[in-house]
DNA sequence: ACCATGTACCTTGCATCGCATGGAACCAGG
DNA sequence: CCTGGTTCCATGCGATGCAAGGTACATGGT
């Protein structure tokens, strides 16, 4: 069914969401409680950290069950009722952590991947896609 | 080592590696062929993506069972022989691939942690009282 | 010769995670 | 009643990181 190229690329990406996911999920809660479709929304805006509900759900339930989130019902005027998660004092700590943490990981992959030997290798231009 | 506060930032760590050390390890071979504990000591040294053996040797075993390196020995001066691993065609195609993606990964997670909205945001030390 | 040490390679078993798939419940409009 | 949109959740599979354990070669001490 895959074309072979694109199986590549959705490769990567998938291997990279692990783990980080967790942590962007309760980024977005950071600010205020969400509940799952609005969380799929807006990782499914950010292009690369796209998943679907058979992820975010299951994560939610790890989050729940290591006490990271609360839930709270609240009725829709459109639609089922919604499950609001909000982040608990662990949570918050643990969103802390990971930011800590982040930085020297992201400076550590990209020391592997830019190379020091070839000035002159014609690479495509890093101005990057939206 | 630190004391205590390691082990959170170990299991965030630990979370993030998964998917990233596959492409960095290709990354390392992309100059010369490296063998299995010289690249577990360049991980290490990274700091960021220090990892054991039971991690390397089954995942270079796995970029042999996917045609992405091919390996050969060599006797040394001290010590039994050492596999060397090298890039493959379709190895350097992943890596490029990768390195093709990773931006817009790493920049996607970047604008999750950094909170949008609002601007005078009190960095508050940890253990704030609220 | 024997054994301890350092180097280097590999396997097994466990826990976890992403994700495709499938299903259930609620609401509005025809 | 029935179709469509929204929201929630569970199951099963494949892949991965990792601790633990095992094998083999070389050197030096006794």
């Amino acid at each position: 069914m895959e074309p072979g190229e694109s199986t590549k690329q959705a490769r990567a990406a998938a291997q990279l969401r692990k783990g980080v996911l967790e942590y962007c999920v309760l980024a977005l809660m950071r600010d205020r409680p969400r509940y799952g479709v609005e969380l799929l929304h807006a990782l499914e805006e950010s292009g690369a950290l796209a998943t679907s509900q058979g992820t975010v759900y299951p994560l939610l339930s790890r989050l729940r069950r290591d006490d990271l989130v609360t839930t709270t019902w609240q009725e829709s005027s459109s639609g089922p009722p919604r499950r609001y998660y909000a982040l608990t004092d662990s949570g918050r700590a643990a969103l802390e952590e990971f930011t800590r943490v982040w930085p020297g990981f992201r400076d550590a992959v990209d020391t592997f991947l830019t190379s020091p030997h070839l000035p002159g290798t014609p690479h495509h231009s890093p101005g990057d896609p939206a």
